[in-house]
DNA sequence: TTATTATTTTAATAATCGTTTAACAATTGA
DNA sequence: TCAATTGTTAAACGATTATTAAAATAATAA
């Protein structure tokens, strides 16, 4: 199981509108990922700023980068993911199946 | 499916130690909740701490309330929670169920 | 009504965060 | 080597956030 630190950072990564949008693209385009300019062309950001949000998300651990000649790619992660949903949802039902109010677990 | 905005202000609302103990203990605290007060000897938080993060929680949706005698009654509400998860492994592996890495969804 | 309990609100302060600009590094091609 | 491309770093600034203490509200009991 995480620890409670670590589950906040993720947590703080993501919780950013700009931040949330890049998890998002690179949660859909697989392990290959996205050069960093790509992404920064698709989502309008200023090449500075993000650099800042990867740091911020490399940093929890969300997503892992591999440079590649000039272009740096950038690729999801979901190891932290998972562990954060399973952090969240812990014992949500009391171990109670039938009446669990989240799809996304298994009780 | 959630609107960006609205899972921004989930994931802040959960991205700090205190909110995220807050919600963890209503999560397994099943329908009936916890009161303020309990809630807020049990996690260590002063009273008016306690009411600035609850205010948080429930304007995410998060968390709901309601008064019982003198004490308010905090509980999860698993919804957005839900719609957060979605939102963030939505399309998470091209839609491959074989491949996807996440156990938290069916693609 | 008056006092007590439970919680919220307000105001003030320190700390953290996001954006911009400018300068810096690394890689490649001429 | 020199210039162009790609991305990162550093400094500065305004905006947001968390905490505390004090005052205010709401419900109940004496």
């Amino acid at each position: 199981m995480m620890k409670p630190a670590q589950v906040v950072k993720a947590l703080s990564a993501l919780a950013q509108p700009t931040r949330l949008a890049i998890y998002r693209l690179l949660v859909t385009s697989g392990p290959e990922g996205m050069a960093a300019g790509q992404i920064a062309e698709k989502l309008k950001v200023s090449p500075a700023n993000m650099s800042f949000h990867f740091k911020t998300l490399s940093h929890a651990g969300l997503v892992e980068s591999r440079q590649e000649g000039r272009f740096v790619y950038y690729a999801a992660n979901f190891t932290v993911m998972n562990g954060m949903v399973d952090y969240l949802t812990e014992n949500c039902c009391g171990g109670d199946d039938a009446t669990c109010k989240l799809p996304s677990k298994k009780c």
